[in-house]
DNA sequence: TCCAATATTATGC
DNA sequence: GCATAATATTGGA
């Protein structure tokens, strides 16, 4: 890379009923999604104007959370920057985004699915470094019997938003 | 290159 | 149910 830095990451806040979340976008899409922090916390959003094309995905980025939260799938989503992650991250994180609302997966069937079916622990840590949660349905896949795993930013979380999707 | 940690899973008691 | 071993991938020293 250059050493002029002409596309810095722009945060901006996505209100809803449950906290305000934190999306973060690059030059590419939307590149990370952060959970509500302490109430009161919006975090440092961009200052200044606001690119149109950002301005476009952080209007799909927000329908799309908000629908996610009411236990309905997003309709269109924002280009997704996910090249931060090692290949077998992505991987992991393209195969989360086939599972449909409602519908739950194991650890396991998510390693088996990828071809490495002893790999169980591997995705819960590819899972533990997605920066898009919600989008990137990591709350739909369980610890085999049908338990809860774990989650970043809260096992409530997960609980609700599997909740709300009814499964 | 080696070591320790992990949002797991299977097995044994 | 709880404790233990095994397995794949990652990040840091």
């Amino acid at each position: 890379m250059q050493s002029q830095q002409s596309a810095p990451p722009i945060r901006l806040p996505i209100a809803t009923g449950a906290g305000t979340f934190i999306a973060t976008y690059s030059a590419s899409g939307l590149a990370e999604l952060d959970f509500p922090a302490a109430p009161g916390t919006v975090g440092q959003t961009s200052a200044g104007p606001v690119p149109p094309e950002v301005f476009a995905w952080h209007d799909l980025t927000t329908r799309a959370v908000l629908a996610v939260l009411s236990g309905k799938p997003p309709a269109l989503l924002p280009p997704l920057d996910l090249t931060q992650g090692t290949a077998f991250q992505q991987d992991v994180w393209r195969e989360l985004q086939s599972i449909v609302a409602g519908q739950t997966r194991s650890y396991g069937q998510i390693a088996a699915a990828l071809g490495r079916p002893k790999a169980c622990r591997a995705v819960g840590s590819a899972c533990a470094a997605n920066p898009l949660p919600l989008l990137v349905p990591c709350h739909r896949v369980l610890a085999a019997g049908g338990r809860l795993g774990g989650f970043s930013g809260g096992l409530h979380w997960k609980r609700h938003l599997l909740q709300v999707e009814g499964a």
